[in-house]
DNA sequence: AAGCTTGTTGTAATCGATTACATAGAGGTA
DNA sequence: TACCTCTATGTAATCGATTACAACAAGCTT
């Protein structure tokens, strides 16, 4: 009995109309007659209708998708504001289309390649590392393609962003360390071309030297946000002969390395030492001990960068051509306190 | 200079042939004589022409897309799956639209109505909430759209899936912790009606009845996989009178919330109690104690889970029509210890 | 009554590809 | 030469919706 799918023209024949007043039943509901409209739905819920999405694309030159191109989805970082992403999109009847850039720097024509290819209104961007000419390269060829970076972004790209407060994260940070009495404060960093990594490497160099605090060049470390770097940066700090009190990672997973390190060296955190991280990862408040970090809200940031699609497809006001930046907050915990008396 | 995208017409008309050849050049180049071939493909660089995925998909009735159905798209041990996935279906040239299920118990028509709006080639679920009949009852809707699982599945529910060895996963834990002189074991579970729950408690119980352990009845504690619900046990286990010397968690997340808990109350791991996890995941290593626990490699089952949809929607044979058991891996670590002399 | 507006509906064109069918020419065979 | 086969290509139908345009009726205005 297998008869294929109901179509617009089985609908309005049932329904007694032509398939022109099935169309606008379904999409534009005030333009028929109550009693046309009442009989096509029932006609449409007798069949089994359901559009074709592919012939509706085609005619309308449109697909309800967003692409989101995330810089690693292995990394659960991202995971959040996917989730943040889906949720808001799925309300407004968006599909999410999601690619891996695998951590390559995109080029104008890998980027073009995706809106064409991928068949998507517009794309989310999770991952900084194309040029800024690049993007507004892409922006120029598909112009009716909004493109909305989320997380991270490229430097001097005019476009609309939804971003976390990395600068005042940090300094949140510096100054809890600060009030807790530390002078002397390293940092280790993300990857040096990431532009959270910049921003808050920055943050932190501008803040101690507002606050009059001690930093040295060698007290800078890069790492690249992984657990082992993290733990890396611990090995080198261990070899120093004089060490700062406090330590702002750029990340949580830093930190955890670090301190983990730390630790099976026979440290104590945070009685010899304070290690902060950033991110408010889920583990941070089991861990032992629990991390002081900052709290961004992932979730949200992914719901902004959806409601800015949303609003730039619908041609809405969307205020927020520039940037939205989101608030941090910090969260103290165990793996900072006061500097050790010596 | 704004000129509309180059259709096949155009690639035509400049390569000098008719919109079949250039279509044929383009899908099936065989079918055409090398000349034909490269003055079409001339062409195509020459416009830039880059075909219409929407007038493709509505002409045969195909998408290229693949449809993935998460459970929670922030629980980042879907992250990895993911990844997987997407990068398999890249080789092949398929997109992969994600659809978060929160939760909730999808019915058929849920499903169907994914399979149907969705425009999907294929389903891939990684969430095994749905009851049986209800994916059968999808499967005989749409039999032209496979259906695989990946992670977790639907109790006899003859289509393929790719998983796991729960059940070998937690024998290797219970016959480690036997090795070091554990006798009395406790359990915490994932969600009662998740089925890798049911599996690994199953498993739990028939190994330690094989070796002869102890167990009693409130020594197997529910829990859902979070943080929370391993620290609540934890909770739980304190008041007891009577505990056991080891504990295995259905997931590294609840042992990670049962350690810190046990730590603050003063009890040491492994020196007193003995705590283990499932699925290895990053922090583990780092944590304080680490981890022991079980390694499963959530990227190639995601990249199992492809190939297997690949396989199906080419008509390959595929052998692995009833479900692919992936090895599981035991990591011991410091959270494992001899049980302690009395 | 003629003319205009408004609301509702139908006819048929359209989106941009793929492909069934027809055709022409080259080469082979009897 | 007549006939058949095979390859390469073109013509036009087709996928299933949306929508420009036309048509018609009802209600108003003058």
């Amino acid at each position: 009995m297998k008869t294929s799918a109901p179509k617009v023209k089985d609908v309005a024949r049932i329904a007694g109309v032509s398939t022109a007043t099935v169309s606008r039943a379904l999409n534009d509901p005030d333009k028929v007659s109550e009693a046309t409209r009442t009989a096509v739905l029932e006609a449409v819920k007798q069949t089994g209708y359901r559009v074709n999405q592919a012939a509706r694309n085609l005619r309308t030159n449109t697909t309800r998708t967003i692409l989101a191109l995330v810089p690693n989805l292995a990394n659960p970082f991202f995971s959040n504001i996917l989730s943040g992403l889906e949720r808001e999109l799925a309300t407004a009847n968006y599909n999410l289309l999601v690619t891996d850039s695998a951590g390559g720097k995109l080029s104008a024509s890998d980027i073009g390649r995706l809106i064409a290819a991928g068949q998507a209104d517009g794309l989310i961007i999770l991952d900084g590392n194309s040029s800024r000419a690049d993007i507004e390269q892409v922006q120029d060829e598909y112009p009716e393609c909004p493109l909305v970076y989320a997380c991270e972004w490229v430097e001097g790209f005019a476009g609309p962003s939804v971003r976390a407060d990395n600068e005042g994260g940090i300094r949140l940070l510096a100054d809890h360390l600060w009030d807790h009495g530390h002078r002397c404060f390293g940092h280790v960093t993300g990857p040096a071309d990431n532009i959270l990594s910049r921003y808050r490497r920055h943050a932190f160099e501008t803040r101690l030297q507002e606050l009059g605090g001690t930093v040295k060049d060698n007290w800078i470390i890069p790492g690249d946000f992984s657990i082992a770097s993290g733990s890396a940066a611990a090995e080198k700090i261990l070899q120093m002969t004089d060490q700062p009190t406090a330590w702002i990672c750029a990340s949580d997973t830093m930190a955890f390395g670090m301190i983990s390190t730390f630790t099976r060296a026979g440290l104590d955190v945070p009685g010899d030492v304070s290690v902060t991280g950033f991110d408010n990862i889920e583990m941070t408040e089991v861990f032992n001990p629990p991390l002081t970090t900052i709290h961004q809200h992932r979730n949200k940031m992914g719901q902004q960068a959806a409601r800015c699609m949303l609003d730039r497809l619908a041609n809405r006001p969307a205020a927020k051509t520039q940037g939205v930046v989101m608030p941090v907050y910090l969260i103290a915990r165990g793996s900072s306190g006061p500097v050790r008396e010596r």
